[in-house]
DNA sequence: TCCAACTATGCAACCAGTTGCAGCACTTTA
DNA sequence: TAAAGTGCTGCAACTGGTTGCATAGTTGGA
């Protein structure tokens, strides 16, 4: 149940609707846990009924039906009892690598521009992280230690991205020899 | 469906029943795609039914209800399809980041023999790959194609658990300070 | 000889996440 | 002012993966 967990922790950076929290989902925490916007949805009202959070019609919202959510103190203790629970660690899960098994198994089925094409999205993601590490957290801003936190998850995916570009720049010699 | 392609690759390298392939998994391509056995039995199923593979009763089973299947040409077909098909890279997906985030949002939580804890379980999966490549990829076999693939993938794995243990390395460090 | 452990398969229920679709209000533009 | 687009919420159906349990033969030891 982490996806709860996840929104408790954006609610209390700031409260917000369904539709905000999807939108900061894309960044932020999304980058470690994805959400579509039923789950989103589905999740808010299992939270409500749990009385974790709180919604109200968004003041701003005229006569739509955008609602403003936010943690009650039952939530907060929630988060608090999750957080310090042990996590496992997450499973090593690609897809690719079933694919390159399959390659050396039957023989060179042209995977090359594949490899050359996901290298490439890993740089575009890695281009992506350094913008938000060059706007967020240039050297000369006092680092409180939330903001030393949040550098810190960011880190792990450049870390992550390049990891995998130098993975697979390895793997297009192995690849390109045969 | 990338389960029922993982396990064509892995029939096609050895014929197999399902519980020989559910403990096959958990070494080789079960590093990048897990499964149980509920899961894999499933799967066989629907393959037979597609026409992908053929089972008979194991020969050297007794009475037991022991079946072993192989790839029939349309299951290769369908694997070589598959394999040159572009795959989207696997999301990074990770509880822990949630934890760390709600720790950076509600003050100390107490995380850091969390971090120990999980610096120290990628440090066994890498041991346990080194150990696989020590046994299996010793620098003075001859190396073909399929073994330098082979390598290629383990070696995946072993950058990904260096990756993060470097990561969890400056993890303990910045949460230590605080 | 009987029990425990292991090999081997499978059903049923469940949960999280995905996909397709739809409804309604407000905003923009032709 | 009608049409198209976008903000915002939601239902329903499906898929893949998990969990708990059941069954049945085989093997090895007390």
């Amino acid at each position: 149940m982490s996806l709860a967990h996840a929104l408790l922790t954006s609610l209390l950076e700031q409260p917000s609707s369904g539709y905000d929290l999807a939108r900061r989902f894309d960044k932020s925490i999304g980058h470690f846990w994805q959400a579509t916007h039923q789950q989103i949805y589905r999740e808010l009202g299992r939270m409500e009924k749990a009385g974790w959070i709180l919604s109200e019609p968004d003041p701003d919202a005229g006569r739509t039906r955008k609602r403003t959510y936010c943690v009650l103190p039952s939530g907060r203790q929630e988060l608090e009892r999750w957080a310090a629970e042990p996590a496992p660690l997450p499973e090593l899960r690609d897809e690719f690598m079933v694919r390159l098994r399959a390659d050396a198994t039957l023989g060179p089925l042209g995977l090359l521009p594949e490899l050359r094409r996901r290298r490439e999205l890993h740089c575009e993601k890695l281009r992506a992280y350094r913008a938000i590490e060059a706007r967020d957290f240039a050297p000369e801003t006092a680092p409180t230690r939330k903001r030393r936190i949040h550098h810190l998850i960011l880190k792990a995916g450049i870390q992550y991205e390049e990891n995998w570009i130098a993975w697979y720049d390895e793997a297009v010699q192995v690849l390109g020899e045969s």
